[in-house]
DNA sequence: AATGTCCTGACGAACGTTCGGAAGGGAGAG
DNA sequence: CTCTCCCTTCCGAACGTTCGTCAGGACATT
């Protein structure tokens, strides 16, 4: 399908150049298309580029849901360290997260209100998905009671955010780095 | 000085709009010339653009060095919650971190290897000016034998980012949250 | 015959940029 | 004091290019 490879194309070109920096005529050319052949598939640049960030939050939140679903018997260290690893890798030469920050930080701002309004779904069922696994963990024993789970869920999305910021900016070395070092800190920073 | 109204005013669209979202049509109207009167001050868009990275940079640094020197005396735990604290109050409405990282993270594409030789400039100094009080506060028993000073650094540097995240994402109230949250566990997780 | 796909060709609008000239003020000479 | 020259600042008009978009036709598949 044609339409879905114009997507795969896009994807790149809105990751690396951002909305205004993407054309349709170079998306089209690496297609190996002309650009006008797009709206065959698409009534135009916002539509192509609001199905791809669909797309793009749908698969951010299934990776997380498979991951918390596959991993739940693991020790709730091992899950969470394991869950920044696993974004890391799995994100490492995909577009996704790319795409995905460089919306959310900066949309272009005739599409704000639709782009944000997605985006706090997003972080909201992040939020649902993690609170229980802290508040477990706490009643266990395995954090600190100290600790109330909120804070404990809120400074570990700061660590996965830290994460992406070096995983754009510096790469994966670099990021592993700040991953070592962030969350021993914060382990240290939450167990009982 | 009319350059210092275009940088001033242009700050703001490069800030809010990115490289290529930011026109200078639209600059200019906001000064209250015409675009061509650009020209007589700058040779172009790029060096309109990149004397302000100079300017955002320079700003950026001498903003950490001064709070570090005026607060030296103070405990190192005092200084540094204090330094997110200021970095949020000082930046809440100012266009300039806004500029740095959208720069930093996206920046435009024919401009990157310039960017990014500055960009690691300032986090090489801002890591200078970090390590001594982390290695002063291990010696001091104030901050665990356990935590090496670079990991302490680096942490810190990502509890930093998250901040700047959800102060751009999310606005103040959310990156107070974040804040408080993430230092809580950050300190708890250096502390002696 | 109908449908879906891609093309050629062209559109107006916006972009950054260049050029030539009009205004204005300051400096120096008469 | 006035005239002239220079220099800075700004603008009108236009440049070539690229942008997203639309209309209409060719060609294949069904």
């Amino acid at each position: 399908m044609t339409a879905d490879r114009i997507k795969e194309i896009a994807l790149k070109h809105f990751a690396s150049n951002g909305y205004e920096g993407a054309s349709l005529a170079d998306i089209a050319t690496d297609v190996g298309i002309k650009k006008q052949s797009i709206y065959t598939h698409f009534k135009g640049k916002d539509e192509l580029f609001l199905s791809l960030l669909d797309d793009v939050l749908a698969r951010e939140l299934a990776f997380v849901l498979d991951y918390l679903e596959s991993h739940k018997d693991l020790a709730v260290d091992q899950l969470l360290y394991g869950f920044l690893i696993q974004y890391q890798d799995c994100y490492e030469k995909d577009d996704n997260t790319k795409f995905f920050l460089r919306v959310a930080f900066f949309p272009p701002t005739h599409l704000y209100e639709v782009i944000v309004k997605k985006g706090y779904h997003y972080l909201d069922t992040l939020d649902t998905m993690l609170i229980p696994l802290f508040e477990q963990a706490i009643a266990n024993g395995t954090i600190s009671k100290e600790v109330s789970s909120s804070a404990a869920t809120v400074a570990f999305l700061a660590v996965l955010d830290g994460m992406f910021v070096e995983l754009l900016f510096g790469g994966v070395e670099r990021s592993m780095k700040r991953i070592e070092a962030s969350w021993f800190v914060y382990w240290r920073g939450i167990k009982k």
